[in-house]
DNA sequence: CCATCTTTTGAGAGTTACTCTCATTTCATG
DNA sequence: CATGAAATGAGAGTAACTCTCAAAAGATGG
């Protein structure tokens, strides 16, 4: 299959993921993700060489030997061919391997370290490749980048569920919810930083001082200021509890 | 005034926004206000009836009596007619307007507050419909909340220029970034919440809520556990120095 | 190996958001 | 009122999706 004559194949389609693993699925599951592979790496070769906008669908259905109604089977939207992640769930198991009594900065920080360097480190050069024209994408193609905070926000659904359990708060909690999507969008803009100063800088370090951003967030200067600026009433706002640590579940 | 025989005007188009402060405009400046805010209203109009993907960009240039090329002229995509915002100017201004040595968390939240008062309070309700309307719509609408993230972003980038401004560091530093997109989407996060929950409770108050999220952060149990997990090394992540208060400029 | 059932695929027609071009209208200005 | 500039409308074109239906291919039981 895919002739391996033309030698315009960077990378191996088969045997990619799951190298041995997917020898235990039927053949109707193999051959789906095989197609699905293949969606995805014409996708890459075409947009290397021509650009996100300048490729359209029916090239991509084209170049990976399916159908155009395929590919829109396969994914979604366009952009979904290039975000989509198995991402999460391996974040998710991850966290969920943390003892139960950890700061949840540092179980995120474990978690997210780990998954990135799953995805660094000890792995073929064509994944970096393909981690920087996704982050590559991101920063110059609005719509990828859209779908980038979308899928963002799962990730900080996921987040929150994880707050929810060691905190004893719930899950859909206003200041849960508020503490994982921040910490998600810092992490993934610390990702398009990266990718804007041309992956100079070392991933894991970036993701080390955004952690630590949010670590350091409320070491205010010892003048501790006046709570509200002038005109506007005390507020009471009431009180954030702790959500680093763990707490005692809710009576 | 409002009368118009059509009776299905639930707000009066003209002299809605700068009541008399547009009689300064030329002519043809005021027709493409009058143009700008009859395609909203029209938008508005029709999506309230019929929802958001039943309304085409066809109906709505019918609806405000304009050809559909001059409703892309105003607004390069749908999403946009709904989610455009004079709300980053009007931040921007209130930002500067604080003292120089104000903490910027503070400066934020008086300047999140008042912007918010000023749509919220002492004004039309009409606004009110509005503002729920459309955020209602950045939770029922995917395509929508994407864009509402996207300009999102670029209230971040505003409220990088004013911490920088403070602080001494860069804009485009890692940590100011990473801050204030934090931020800012955990205040988007925060209107989520409120539109998600019918609108039950005070905005102002979830504002509030979050960005004492964001002050007590850091605010960790007694128990300062191990900096890092087991298996990471100590990694020296260069300790982001106070975003807060103000900071000598570099040197 | 065949027959049947289910899932996947391809083909094609249709919708809609958006782009581009050009002629026409409408405002600005002397 | 004449002339120039800006805004508009009309229309053709593209590309991302959606839907439907019939053909192909894997699964399953005999």
């Amino acid at each position: 299959m895919k002739d391996m004559t033309t030698a315009r194949t960077p990378v191996p389609d088969a045997a990619r993921r799951l190298p041995e693993a997917e020898r235990r699925l039927s053949l109707r599951e193999r051959k789906k993700l095989k197609t699905r592979t293949a969606i995805r790496d014409a996708t890459y070769r075409l947009i290397k060489e021509q650009g996100y906008e300048a490729t359209t669908v029916e090239q991509i259905a084209e170049e990976a030997e399916v159908s155009p109604s395929t590919v829109f089977r396969y994914f979604p939207t366009k952009e979904d061919i290039i975000i989509t992640d198995e991402y999460d769930v391996l974040v998710e198991d991850l966290l969920r391997s943390r003892p139960a009594d950890e700061p949840v900065l540092e179980s995120v920080r474990w978690a997210i370290r780990r998954s990135m360097a799953m995805q660094v480190a000890d792995t073929p050069d064509y994944v970096h490749e393909e981690m920087k024209l996704r982050t590559g994408l991101m920063v110059s193609v609005p719509a990828v980048r859209s779908r980038a905070m979308e899928s963002m926000s799962v990730t900080g659904r996921l987040l929150c569920r994880a707050i929810a359990d060691r905190t004893g708060r719930a899950p859909d909690d206003l200041e849960v919810r508020v503490y994982a999507m921040g910490l998600v969008s810092a992490l993934l803009e610390a990702v398009l930083y990266w990718a804007e100063r041309d992956y100079r800088d070392d991933v894991l370090n970036l993701v080390d001082r955004t952690l630590s951003t949010f670590r350091d967030l409320a070491r205010r200067p010892p003048d501790d200021g006046p709570d509200h600026g002038p005109g506007v009433p005390p507020g009471e706002a009431p009180g954030a509890p702790e959500i680093h640590g763990p707490a005692a579940p809710q009576p």
